[in-house]
RNA sequence: GGUGCCAUAGCUCAGUUGGUAGAGCAAAGGACUGAAAAUCCUUGUGUCACUGGUUCGAUUCCCGUUGGCACCA
């Protein structure tokens, strides 16, 4: 099939559709479904199953599955390699292309709200932080603490001081190494604009009652404990202290092999924060406008709205 | 059948020497632009089992009822 079949009135060619949701609402079965339908690739949404040696605790898609439809960013990182939203839209951008070519249809899957958004919206153009600067900005904070920081921030950049949750430090920090790194205020460099794609976006949003969806993350814990997750902890433990490992369901089993929580308290625990993840997607999804909510089971009504 | 103990937030319990109550867990809501499964913020009115009594006032004391547990028969 050549582009030139799906170029739609606005001259943009293909259609990206995004499955997305909370995690364990079953997106991963609907993308392969909407993949084969389409005989299209999967463009995999999921800022932790982009790595490598974590696939159960992440609930990677399985090895029939991967061969089922080719998938792109999945364990494709090892665990001490630096990403970020923004790289996953520049590689998501550069691959598109050669996709689209293949096919006018292309699905993306995944629930890391910033990643979707990132290759939805776009995000602005902000310059990477050096070693030293990310460096002496962690010492700074660690010499003369927080409110120095926040001192600090409102004399270089007193519009984000304005607006930042100042009890945010991450945030805090960050526009303090983008300032410095960037040489100008941070603030001025947020636009605040989303981007314009030259493809259509269908934006899927998977849901289910509270109460079921809950049941089945409760569940899929013990699945992910019964196919092994403690001892793929017990792997990449030695690796804890990497940003990716802080990660739902090995940080509460390392704290359990540190000895600071019992196993049972930690697998519970690994069930709360799973359901308060799955929550915090909601409310980010909630918020965007374009996005259609389906039941994972309503298949035949997904394909019909893809394809009007 | 008798005696004793218990009955407070979704759960486990604390507490009020009588002035209508609070912890843990669970739960709910929100923020979010290069670490995002990260990071940060906010939220506890519940017939204090039910009925009656004492009292200015009872969830707190007393009688009874119901339910649970324990022991004795």
């Amino acid at each position: 099939m050549r582009n030139e079949d799906n170029i739609t009135p606005t001259g943009q060619c293909g259609t990206l559709i995004v499955v997305t949701g909370p995690t364990g609402v079953g997106k991963t079965d609907i993308a392969i479904r909407l993949a084969r339908e389409f005989g299209t690739e999967i463009i995999s949404a999921d800022s932790r199953q982009i790595y490598r040696d974590i696939p159960i605790g992440t609930a990677a898609p399985s090895p029939e599955q991967l061969a089922e439809v080719r998938h792109h960013f999945v364990g494709m990182l090892g665990l001490d390699e630096y990403y970020s939203a923004a790289q996953f839209e520049e590689d998501v951008m550069r691959l598109l292309p050669e996709l689209f070519a293949r096919s006018p249809y292309v699905v993306m899957c995944g629930g890391s709200m910033m990643y979707v958004d990132a290759v939805c919206k776009g995000i602005d153009n902000i310059p990477t932080i050096s070693d030293n600067i990310r460096q002496s900005v962690a010492k700074r904070l660690a010499d003369f603490g927080a409110e120095a920081m926040r001192e600090e921030l409102k004399r270089i950049d007193p519009e984000y001081y304005s607006q930042v949750d100042l009890n945010n430090m991450k945030r805090v920090v960050h526009a303090i190494e983008i300032c410095e790194q960037a040489g100008m205020p941070y603030s001025q460099l947020r636009t605040g604009v989303a981007k314009k794609r030259p493809f259509r976006i269908v934006k899927i949003g998977l849901t289910l009652p509270r109460a079921e969806l809950f049941d089945r993350i409760n569940r899929r814990v013990w699945k992910m404990i019964e196919s092994g997750l403690v001892d793929e902890a017990r792997r990449v433990y030695p690796l804890r202290h990497l940003n990716s490992l802080n990660t739902v369901g090995y940080k509460e089993l390392f704290a359990w092999m540190d000895g600071t929580m019992d196993y049972e308290t930690a697998v519970a625990r690994i069930q709360k924060n799973t359901r308060v993840y799955a929550k915090k997607q909601l409310t980010w999804f909630a918020k965007d406008p374009s996005m259609q909510w389906f039941l994972p089971t309503d298949y035949t009504k997904i394909l019909t709205y893809c394809l009007q």
